[in-house]
DNA sequence: ATGAAAGCGCTAACAG
DNA sequence: CTGTTAGCGCTTTCAT
């Protein structure tokens, strides 16, 4: 039995496996020109005469071609893509990502996530990046070692955000930490507080000059012997820590300067469970001005970094060593802004004299 | 001018550029075998001998040659990419991530993430996922017409995870909504409540279900006309709204069923900060069992939704059709479970009648 | 304006 | 056990 058709194929249409992209050739084949023409339509790279253009487009939508980027990569030798590294849990961290997204886009990079998780610490976090083939690595409160960063540094352009980093070849994106503060405090002072608790980060991002900040402008109120500071690591848990322990130590201050919101977060409810009137007793001010401290209902007076512009800066950062070859290493700089709502008032008289 | 030196490029290794990474090709020229045999080295594919083994590993080493991922891709017709699309924002979703990783390295198959934005919908957040050349996806609580994961799921392996979905070719694992609601009245109504009030999920993933549940379990109990639902979005806005407005109707019920965490976290705190004492006055009942129901000084009773087993099964069910070429679509329900906490206690005293 | 040819770095047949 | 030969899908000279 001979059907006369044997030299036409049935073609990959058949069987269970998915159907097979359509490619350049397919697309030059079908409407009789070179491969490398498409490529130029496609890309709409000069050259290609308007009426070919045109061809060439309804074939390519025609057959739904997709460029595959896997060979674009391989064959130009750049990806156009920013790697970025978060800890998902970090709200402030989402609020960054969804800025570099736009901010990528606007600069022709795409973005890829790695997140920091219980079975993939830092650096594997960061391997992933590199084998994605990332040309720029964007960190979000990195904790790698300055001689890491530097290593990395060296092969790539690297952005570290909300970390202060000297000497090396990284950029820095992050806010004037101890202004930050020093606004917290001027805030709180001109409300009349005098004893003022700061529940610090810890070895966090940004903690030492938190630390610091709240030391100095302590100071210049006159107020150096006043400085109490408790140990804490940026989590509820810690900050609910401090909050009861101020509690049961009876020597409640007027005002709680949180390391952070979530700090702030663990304070406030602690607080509020225990019957303490939050402005009206005790002020409590976070940092980081995150969504959740926002939303009306928790309505926290906090230090605000904006992530728009963090993230803007960062993606500019990358993108100049990238572009413009740029190889100094910047360290950016933000001014930091106290958002006032409800969670600081006038201190409470005290008994303290004069 | 003739410098005698044209032919003699200086090559690459000059200038600012990055310093080029060593190929299969260098590692072979160096050991003095074939490419071929390195490839298999580096893979560990059966074959080569014990000895050459070794030297080509030591080469490989000393240059630091790492292999190529967008080489292999291309030529393998395989990615071993999962891609997944979460919400930067939603705690649930950093839970779920967090256990995709391992779940997806222990199968080995690695993972690229692909967030929602504000300008990013979850088109755009697909289509990176498939421009990575992704084999599978698992979206989280995706929004998309089935239309539109019909079409996916055509194309490759697609799981949603917080989804119902029947009849098209996507996976889906999620858990029993309607039985986690049951458990949730069950306790109240045990513990005495009557006037319980469910905030719902409006149109988001799973609050049909919820509803539903929340009707027929309060039926069971012969309090079909005592059902009360307000109308939410899964938010602490919707959730806040939802408690100061019960406050204002002044018939507080006894209980609130919020649709999920965040919807609790605004009930919660828009309660405390009236002055109602939970779980004492009214209990308060979340959906999720996030991390942050479980921060102590939150301690919110919640129905738990085990995000580590579902992200297991989610990894699992794609790399079944990948791997084992099953093309029937699962629909994966898992069990949810109350978690008792603090904020769910006796009811109060109501003045109705029994 | 268009096409031919030569690879990017790797893997998969197939020989030897 | 090892090497040769073809490409994957695309971009880039360089001719025409």
């Amino acid at each position: 039995v001979h059907t006369g058709e044997s030299a036409a194929l049935p073609g990959p249409s058949a069987v269970g496996g998915r159907a097979k992209r359509p490619t350049l050739n397919d697309v030059a084949a079908r409407v009789g020109v070179s491969r490398a023409l498409v490529s130029l339509v496609i890309r709409n790279a000069p050259g290609p005469s308007a009426e070919t253009r045109e061809r060439v487009l309804r074939a390519a939508a025609e057959l739904e071609y997709r460029p595959d980027p896997t060979a674009q990569v391989l064959r130009r030798h750049r990806s156009r893509l920013l790697g970025v590294l978060l800890s998902a849990r970090d709200a402030f961290h989402a609020d960054l990502v969804e800025a570099i997204y736009p901010a990528a886009e606007k600069l022709g990079y795409e973005v890829v996530l790695s997140a920091l998780a219980p079975t993939r610490d830092e650096r594997k976090a960061v391997d992933a990046l590199l084998s994605s083939r990332c040309e720029g690595l964007i960190l979000l409160g990195p904790k790698a070692s300055s001689k890491q960063l530097t290593a990395l540094g060296e092969r790539l352009a690297v952005v570290a955000v909300g970390r202060r980093v000297k000497g090396i070849p990284v950029d820095t994106v992050r806010t004037a930490d101890e202004e930050g503060v020093h606004q917290a405090v001027d805030h709180l002072v001109s409300l009349g507080h005098r004893a003022i608790v700061h529940v610090d980060g810890g070895r966090g991002p940004g903690a030492a000059e938190r630390r610091r900040g709240f030391r100095t402008a302590m100071g210049r109120h006159g107020l150096s012997d006043a400085v109490r500071i408790i140990a804490g690591d940026y989590t509820e848990e810690s900050g609910g820590q401090a909050a009861r322990a101020l509690l049961q130590g009876g020597n409640l201050p007027t005002a709680v300067l949180a390391g952070n919101d979530r700090c702030a977060m663990g304070v406030l409810d602690a607080f509020i469970r225990a019957g303490v009137d939050v402005p009206r007793e005790v002020s409590v001010i976070g940092y980081d001005d995150s969504q959740l401290a926002r939303l009306t209902h928790i309505d926290l007076t906090s230090v605000r970094q904006d992530a728009e512009r963090m993230a803007e800066l960062a993606v500019r950062a990358a993108v100049e060593r990238l572009d413009d070859g740029r190889t100094t290493a910047r360290d950016i700089v933000l001014s930091p802004q106290l958002v006032v709502r409800g969670t600081s008032g006038p201190a409470r008289p005290t008994a303290e004299l004069t």
